[in-house]
RNA sequence: CGGCGUGUAGAUCAAUGGUAGAGCGUCCCCUUUAUCAGGGGUUGAUCCCGGUUCGAAUCCGGGCGCGCCGACCA
């Protein structure tokens, strides 16, 4: 340090720098040329200067470009090869969750799929083995729904088997083109064989599962409510329901007192309790009544008799029913009546009706219509019914196929319920003196078929159904639920709250678009067959010609000769024509894939899907592997968060404010897509808008323009020859080093934790301000005027060469197309050689690049730097000096700090990218102050630095003595 | 209506209960040697109301908004 405290630097003038010991490096041509021509003009020196040339265009046009290096990666094989490289950590399976095959992808699709490309591509590269089949959902109604109206309309009525190859000719259509939206998404994985639901071996897993099911004792077959036409004859889905407008007969029911544990009625009666009702034909399937537990009911005394009913409705009840005075006479909560028991009000009528109807609780009783008094027939609704089941009712449906009473109904057995059933009723009712008021007609939407529109009725059938609770199996998944990782970690709430809550899964649906259910009913007996043998028979069936084949063959030519009923010997059977629930198909993949697939797990490592699928495959997947395989399918399950717009409003095709993937493929390229991916905090919702697509792009350009600077400045650079060792490079250019391997480090902790967004954003500001705004601003100096082949400038490309190397790979999980392109244009070292960046590793952590010490040497030097900035800022608007480039600045510093600047004096300059830097030590505790003047001398023409020393050579007098250097150095070649 | 989440600058993301940060964008300036580029400066936020605490973006309660799942329309 010198004596008087006060460093002066000119940048580090007269000394070239040593040219590194190597033979002939070849020069670039532009430079050889030039420096031959006589000195004079700018024009002559500009082309002595080592300018960046152009290596990717910075204009990505990906839309035409990233099909053509899709096609690249098809004739390398690169997906197979990806994994045909060690694997030194193992396998790791990310099981993928087929979409429904109906029709083009959505942003959610793309969203969930890229998220997966992400997974999979990094634990490839990180040294695992990690296939991705895709898979797809052909099954269900929504495809048959489609189909079924294209024969409607064309006034078909197609058999089952028609009906069913046109709905797989139907699913195979949209595989193949989701599969084509997909792969251009950039999405790897094996597309020439991916595994699809409706395949026939994996139609036969599913039997398979199912009859393992049925082995361990889960299946019941019971009654359950359904929609049904009683036209048609058959049960019908929640979409075709078509809800108009009918007018019904509505009625007030009075159901006499029949016991009062609670004594909520008064001792001398006649006591009832009112329901009011627009189905009067659900009447004899009444089997109790509902309360809400925390409304008010009163008992009101009118015209000698005593009511019990809400007491917001009493008003409208009497009003209806004509009477003008009543006496209120005692006010209970609901939750008081349970307990509380009525009888029948068609008691009398026949000895079915001689049965009581208990007071129920239910919450979703409201006090807007009728009498909050809730008429419950289990057998006739869907809420009825899971109120049947918690209070142990039995599923009463006494009516047929064709929508006729039963005898279960008594006297009105033969009668339709809408055509005299209704009427009967009433009229029945109002013999026994069970109604208040009279039958007034009531207009309201009622569901109707979407064939006929004639009026539905909901009605109990025969399902199949798995237990839930079969021998504490609901208690064992939700002990399996905490032994699986789930991210976010809240979402375990969700998948808890569902299994804890959820009812016996329905297994059966009336449709034909499926796998049939495999039972078999005994004509003799009527039993139903669901043996060993007779589940062998149809898996048999199934493995060797699909699932159609059940709903081809003959019952008797499925099971084995001479099969007979276990029950009672018989010889002639029919087979169970309902399907199984889709839920059950992809439920089942982890057989139909993990389990057959070479190269495949149980369980798999990862599934990944959306928030939704909680109560959808994650749940349904849990229950057949952990009822089956006594484990759940998965070690972890990562949700992703749902589609919003930008202001945070759900995506809907029908609100307009859907953004398609196709849109944003063709505008900004799929690398773009994959970024926005890539910056999303997914495992919340996430938004997607123009504001936002834009942002991105924005980042795109950065960050290939950032690769487009590094290659550009990498032209004449052979890693084999002219890398300088770690330990020679500068310390600048250690610090870059330093700050790449921060880089690797986080992006690796990014990857591992699945938070990509985190590995976005460090490669973003790693770009924009480690490299753009500092480093390589700061090296373009060394980089373009210094010697090709100098130290100083083959240092810093070393470094360029490095982090191009190093963020390419990095980032090539994520931006799959670009980093093939950078790689493409990339001198890669000795053993580098991959013919694709998909094929090479992900950068290790390069933990000897990291030198914390240096690191704080240098924040300090940055914060001074922000100071000159700032300064710089000032006296350029107070026209003081015209740019940085032709000032000075002169420093005081306090002590500390003037010691921990001294030993950069000379660098100074050069950081700041100023003419001169001069630090001066300022009285202790004060604060550094900075002052920018205009800097002497002339301006340099080739270099631009304002320098003392232009004109010290003669030779060229334009020229600072460093240029003037460079430019004979290069003269003499 | 219920369950589970969620709410930080314009948008995307950060902040063991301890000074609310980052880059991007906006606006202004510089640059023509990354130029359909690059540099510098500037601007701006904890949904609302209570509570616990010395101290709350963070914990608790209540609202409001948004999302998913489910229920409802007798």
């Amino acid at each position: 340090m010198t004596g008087d405290g006060d460093l002066t630097t000119a940048r580090s003038t007269g000394t070239p720098p040593p040219a590194e010991a190597r033979p002939e490096a070849p020069a670039p041509d532009g430079a050889r040329q030039n420096g031959a021509t006589a000195p004079g003009t700018e024009q002559d020196y500009r082309a002595t200067l080592n300018l960046p040339r152009e290596a990717i265009p910075m204009r990505a046009n990906l839309a035409q470009r990233e099909p053509e290096i899709q096609a690249l990666w098809e004739r390398l094989d690169v997906y197979r090869r990806s994994l045909n490289r060690a694997a030194p950590r193992g396998p790791f399976i990310l099981h993928d969750g087929p979409p429904y095959s109906n029709g083009d992808i959505h942003m959610g699709h793309a969203l969930n799929k890229i998220l997966k490309d992400f997974i999979t591509r990094h634990r490839t590269m990180a040294g695992f083995y990690s296939p991705y089949v895709p898979g797809w959902d052909n099954h269900g109604l929504p495809i048959e729904y489609e189909v079924t109206k294209e024969f409607r309309t064309r006034g078909e009525t197609p058999s089952k088997l028609a009906l069913r190859q046109r709905c797989r000719k139907f699913a195979r259509r949209w595989v193949e083109v989701q599969k084509r939206e997909f792969q251009r998404l950039g999405v790897r994985g094996e597309w020439d064989n991916p595994y699809l639901t409706m395949d026939h071996t994996f139609e036969a897993k599913i039997v398979e599962v199912f009859a393992e099911l049925v082995k361990r004792g889960f299946v019941y077959h019971g009654l359950k409510p359904v929609y049904w036409c009683p036209s048609d004859e058959t049960a019908l889905a929640e979409a075709e329901i078509e809800y108009t407008p009918k007018v019904s007969p509505s009625i007030y029911v009075l159901f006499p007192l029949r016991h009062d544990p609670k004594g909520i009625f008064p001792a001398q009666g006649p006591n009832y309790t009112v329901a009011w009702t627009t189905t009067p034909w659900t009447i004899p399937a009444n089997l109790a009544l509902a309360f809400h537990p925390d409304v008010d009911y009163v008992v009101v005394r009118a015209e000698e008799a005593c009511y019990l009913l809400a007491e917001p409705l009493v008003e409208a009840t009497m009003h209806a029913a004509g009477i003008a005075d009543w006496d209120l006479l005692s006010r209970h909560k609901g939750a008081e009546i349970e307990g509380t028991d009525f009888w029948h009000p068609l008691r009398g009528v026949d000895p079915v009706y001689d049965r009581p109807s208990p007071a129920v609780l239910a919450s979703y009783v409201t006090v807007e219509t009728g009498t909050g008094v809730v008429h419950t027939a289990p057998g006739h609704g869907e809420e009825d019914f899971r109120t049947g089941l918690a209070y142990g009712l039995r599923t009463l449906s006494p009516v047929d196929d064709q929508g006729r009473f039963t005898a279960e109904a008594g006297p009105f057995a033969g009668l339709h319920v809408f055509h005299q059933g209704n009427d009967a009723v009433n009229a029945a009712l109002q013999r026994q003196g069970a109604l208040l008021g009279a039958v007034t007609p009531y207009e309201h939407q009622y569901p109707h078929c979407w064939r006929c529109h004639g009026a539905i009725v909901f009605r109990a059938t025969n399902q199949w159904f798995m237990k839930i609770d079969h021998n504490g199996f609901r208690q064992r998944a939700l002990k399996a639920i905490q032994g699986v990782r789930w991210h976010p970690a809240e979402s375990i709430n969700r998948i808890t709250a569902m299994v804890a809550g959820r009812p016996d899964w329905c297994l059966s649906r009336q449709r034909s678009w499926g796998v049939g259910i495999p039972a078999f009913y005994c004509e003799s007996c009527g039993e139903v067959i669901l043996t060993e043998e007779s589940l062998a028979a149809a898996h048999r069936l199934v493995r060797e010609w699909g699932s159609d084949a059940w709903f081809a063959v003959p019952a008797e030519e499925i099971l084995p000769r001479g099969f007979q009923c276990p029950h009672c010997g018989g010889t002639r059977f029919t087979k169970e024509t309902d399907i199984l629930d889709v839920w059950f198909d992809s439920g089942a993949t982890w057989a139909g894939v993990l389990e057959e697939r070479e190269g495949l797990h149980f369980p798999a490592e990862v599934y990944l899907e959306g928030s939704d699928q909680h109560r959808g495959w994650f749940n349904s997947s849990l229950m057949l592997a952990l009822a089956v395989r006594d484990q759940p399918p998965y070690q972890t399950v990562i949700t992703n968060g749902w589609m919003l717009d930008e202001t945070g409003r759900a995506m809907h095709k029908s609100w307009g404010n859907a953004i398609s993937p196709e849109e944003v493929v063709k505008q900004h390229g799929a690398d773009v897509l994959r970024l926005w991916v890539s910056s999303a905090d997914y495992f919340e919702d996430v938004r997607l808008g123009p504001q936002i697509l834009q942002r991105v792009t924005d980042a795109y350009r950065r960050i290939r323009n950032t690769f487009r600077f590094l290659l550009g400045n990498l032209y004449d650079f052979d890693p084999a020859t002219d890398a300088v060792s770690d330990a020679e490079l500068p310390e600048l250019d250690r610090w870059a080093l330093h700050r790449l391997a921060l880089l690797l480090e986080r992006g690796n902790v990014a990857y591992e934790t699945f938070e990509f967004h985190r590995l976005y954003h460090a490669v973003h500001t790693f770009c924009a301000v480690d490299l753009s705004a500092f480093y390589l601003d700061v090296i373009k100096d060394r980089l373009y005027t210094s010697v090709p082949d100098s130290r100083a400038r083959r240092s810093a490309q070393t470094v360029l060469w490095r982090i191009t190397d190093h963020l390419a790979r990095l980032l090539a999980p994520i931006l799959v197309f670009t980093c093939e392109e950078v790689w493409s244009r990339f001198e890669p070292g000795p053993g580098q050689r991959w013919e694709s960046i998909h094929l090479a590793p992900m950068p290790d952590a390069h933990t000897q690049w990291r030198d914390d010490a240096l690191g704080e040497r240098w924040d300090t030097l940055l914060s001074v730097r922000d100071a000159v900035n700032r300064v710089l800022e000032e006296a350029k608007a107070a026209g003081i000096v015209e740019r940085p480039l032709a000032a000075v600045v002169t420093l005081t510093a306090p002590l500390d700090l003037y010691e921990r600047l001294a030993p950069y004096a000379d660098e100074l300059a050069t950081l700041f990218i100023v003419s001169q830097a001069l630090l001066r030590q300022g009285p202790a505790g004060s604060e550094l102050t900075v002052e920018a003047t205009p800097a002497g001398g002339r301006r340099c023409d080739r270099c631009w630095l304002t320098l003392p020393s232009v004109g010290a050579r003669s030779e060229h007098p334009a020229l600072c003595e460093r240029c003037a250097e460079a430019v004979m150095e290069l003269a003499r070649r």
